[in-house]
DNA sequence: ACATGGTATATGCGTCACGCATATATGTTC
DNA sequence: GAACATATATGCGTGACGCATATACCATGT
């Protein structure tokens, strides 16, 4: 067996797109095209379809959810399908949040930051 | 056409083994099996077949390339291969730490590093 | 001398996740 | 109604992946 990090049990380190899709929806919750949009807002480029396809898997996975209500911000676009985080996505996210602050940290010990405020 | 993130002509960002490999290297010249100890010693666990495909493929993109000689520190092992980084090698994993280090302030200012030092 | 375990590099195998393209449809604006 | 942005979804080809295996050298112990 194999594949990209295929069918590996442990969950972490998480895919760049899985926390990117965490990072969104910890702020609050979001429909993909509002993931995609946020992502763009950081300067990251995610593919629709390495997207959406991350959203079923992680759905799968029990660390995100279907909201149950459409939030208030929400203009009434029937196709929106929004997501909200879960106490298993929220655990994940910050572990995966402190192994980027770590290695983060690590870069900056090796000079690869210098100039590059704290 | 597409693979992993396949032939794409961005090499940013970078895989995170690529990125482990040039954070090893930017500290020294590093033979493959010390890149692995190294990152052990961070916390990762990089797997053999990934790191040693992962090195012949950043040659060929002239991120890294083989030392002159062996450093001081080696022991005599003439089985070591010993790696430096390229100058070109520096300025993509200068820029790839400085994505990594604002998505960890993306992730400090959406509560995800709560508790966590600077 | 031989066994044991750590060091060191390399490749074979199966396949998933990927990037890219395309499809479909609704919302918005002019 | 044309044009474009929004929104979700899937098909396609394949490279990179995790895991196993192979090979061999080095160090230590008995």
């Amino acid at each position: 067996m194999g594949m990209d990090r295929e069918r590996r049990t442990e969950p972490l380190p998480l895919r760049p797109v899985e926390f990117h899709i965490l990072l969104s929806l910890a702020a609050g919750e979001r429909h993909g095209y509002g993931i995609i949009q946020d992502a763009e807002s950081r300067g990251e480029m995610l593919d629709v379809g390495t997207l959406y396809r991350a959203l079923a898997r992680m759905r799968e996975q029990g660390f995100i959810g279907a909201a149950s209500r459409k939030p208030a911000s929400d203009t009434g676009d029937e196709r929106r399908n929004y997501y909200r985080i879960s106490p298993r996505g929220l655990e994940v996210a910050r572990a995966e949040a402190r192994r980027l602050a770590a290695l983060a940290h690590e870069a900056r010990l090796c000079g690869l930051l210098k100039g590059v405020a704290t």
